[in-house]
RNA sequence: UCCGGUGUGGCGCAAUGGUAGCGCACUCGGCUGUUAACCGAGUUGUUAGAGGUUCGAGUCCUCUCACCGGAGCCA
């Protein structure tokens, strides 16, 4: 017989069914019979399983259905006969896969997440995780159904790679030498290490990004999207960084920044509808027992319009505030996270596009404006978490990339095949990336970016 | 990395410088178509580590470590 997941089981008709699961809780009934309430993974809700004493074999089963253990439950589905559930599965035979000591970590009350991070590998057997990673996953799917069903081409873009000043941030080095020994340059004890003799021949690091090669595909295909790993070595410990972290990367030939805009903004509307109506039994949890408010903002973002202003006149919106900033307000400073926490969340209460930033503060690759003050950057700024979205129509002129990357002390030399785009047919095109933690964090009112992955990496911190 | 905070039974937390306690979990007993069940009894501690001040330190001081929050960097 084939096990039936409880998801499908709490819409189900009735009669024989099989239900694998774990036990989260187990009340007794001296009544002859007791409660037990399995979890499969398959959804939030439990299913209640009555347990008569008089089953077979009960008797030396009954000290291994303890909170924690796993179970294979053949029975009826029937309607309840008590209140707070409508169905529930009276066995007829129920068998342990594996019991768990009294010493399982879990218990029937709420943990602290710090707590539970120590148990990473036990953590997503409780609701709030479960929750998660089923939102997650969820969000993933959409993700790429956003950009399937616009043509758009998923692209799979290096994880190892040769630059090591793309500016988004430190990098981790890889390397196969022996590092209490290395190979050094003309034998010298302290000469520089020599990396021809490295894997790849030379140095080589984790990606902090795969835009550059995004780029490339984006003037062949026109539209692709990336959507994997990153990896940043900058030493931040907050509740918004990772060293390891998924992202997605759009680039697209043709898109000015005001289709950027217009792309970034659907992008997101479409992802929390699209979660809101599929995953809305785990919305409701993080309603109730996360975030109170979390619904309502969701819905407010989807509703309204994104404020769409440029850097100019953040600032001048920002100079005419009475609140006093720790970090001054001036043009050609970045936004600090007090600044933009202000407009979105005070100023338009809801989420902002600041554009056309300051030349000085931004990346090489960002096309230049007329006059050459701005680039043609924005940054999707959400209430209570900042920048969820950063992204910039391209540069595509081959001299005044150049030229910027000169100003930028960048070597031309290493970005070679990058100039190439802009000699050989060169097209207008733009992108952003989209941090999929935050996004995460985000929809489901999580305070913490490390309880959004299954296995946060940060640093000093790589178990499990 | 900087600033601030916290570190006490398995978990969550108390404790003016003066005998380390409560809730949950656990064990035993009672009760019940139960719902984070309930009622009664019981077990559980080198108070993160090292040093110092003091008659006396969980509490004050110094250092180390860990974690949390904020900031910077960014997604």
């Amino acid at each position: 017989m084939k096990r039936t997941k409880i998801k499908d089981l709490l819409h189900g008709e009735g009669g024989e069914v099989l239900v694998k699961g774990w036990v989260k809780t187990r009340r007794d009934s001296k009544g002859g019979f007791s409660f037990l309430e399995i979890n499969d993974g398959s959804c939030l809700a439990n299913i209640q399983v009555v347990a008569e004493h008089t089953l077979p074999d009960y008797s030396s089963i009954e000290n291994q259905l303890t909170t924690g253990s796993c179970v294979s439950v053949r029975g009826k589905l029937v309607a309840s006969k008590g209140k707070g559930q409508s169905k529930e599965v009276q066995a007829t035979e129920i068998r342990v896969y594996g019991s768990a000591p009294v010493d399982y970590p879990l218990q029937k009350k709420r943990h602290s997440f710090e707590f539970l991070r120590e148990i990473a590998h036990l953590r997503p057997r409780t609701n709030t995780f479960g929750a998660v990673m089923r939102v997650r996953n969820r969000l993933a799917f959409s993700i790429h159904r956003f950009f399937q069903d616009q043509g758009f081409v998923y692209l799979n873009t290096p994880i190892v790679t040769t630059s090591d000043c793309e500016g988004a941030g430190e990098m981790f080095q890889v390397t196969t030498l022996d590092l209490s020994n290395p190979p050094r340059a003309d034998g010298a004890v302290h000469g520089k290490i020599d990396f021809s003799q490295d894997f790849f021949g030379e140095k080589t690091f984790l990606t902090v990004s795969g835009q550059l090669e995004g780029e490339i595909y984006a003037m062949a295909l026109a539209e692709i999207y990336t959507f994997g790993p990153t990896f940043r070595a900058e030493n931040s410990n907050t509740s918004r960084h990772l060293a390891e972290f998924w992202m997605v990367e759009p680039e697209m030939a043709f898109y000015d920044l005001d289709d950027n805009m217009d792309l970034a903004e659907e992008f997101i509307k479409f992802l929390l509808s699209d979660v809101m109506e599929h995953c809305a039994e785990d919305m409701e949890f993080f309603n109730k027992r996360i975030d109170t408010t979390i619904l309502e903002t969701l819905k407010n973002i989807i509703d309204n319009r994104f404020e769409r202003l440029t850097y100019t006149d953040a600032i001048h919106q920002l100079q005419k505030a009475s609140k006093i900033f720790t970090y001054p307000v001036e043009w050609g400073f970045a936004l600090q996270a007090e600044h933009e926490r202000y407009l979105s969340e005070k100023v338009f209460k809801k989420p902002i596009i600041v554009f056309n930033y300051p030349e000085q503060i931004k990346s090489f690759y960002m096309k230049l404006n007329e006059g050459g003050e701005t680039v043609r950057a924005m940054d999707v700024l959400l209430p209570n978490l900042g920048e969820i979205i950063g992204g910039s129509q391209r540069e595509e002129n081959y001299e005044v990339l150049l030229q910027r990357m000169r100003d930028k002390d960048i070597d031309p030399e290493e970005y070679w095949w990058y100039l190439d785009l802009r000699k050989f047919g060169s097209a207008p095109h733009s992108g952003f990336g989209l941090g999929f933690e935050r996004l995460v964090q985000f929809v489901t009112g999580m305070e913490n970016i490390r309880d959004v992955i299954p296995f946060p990496r940060t640093p000093k911190h790589a178990k499990f």
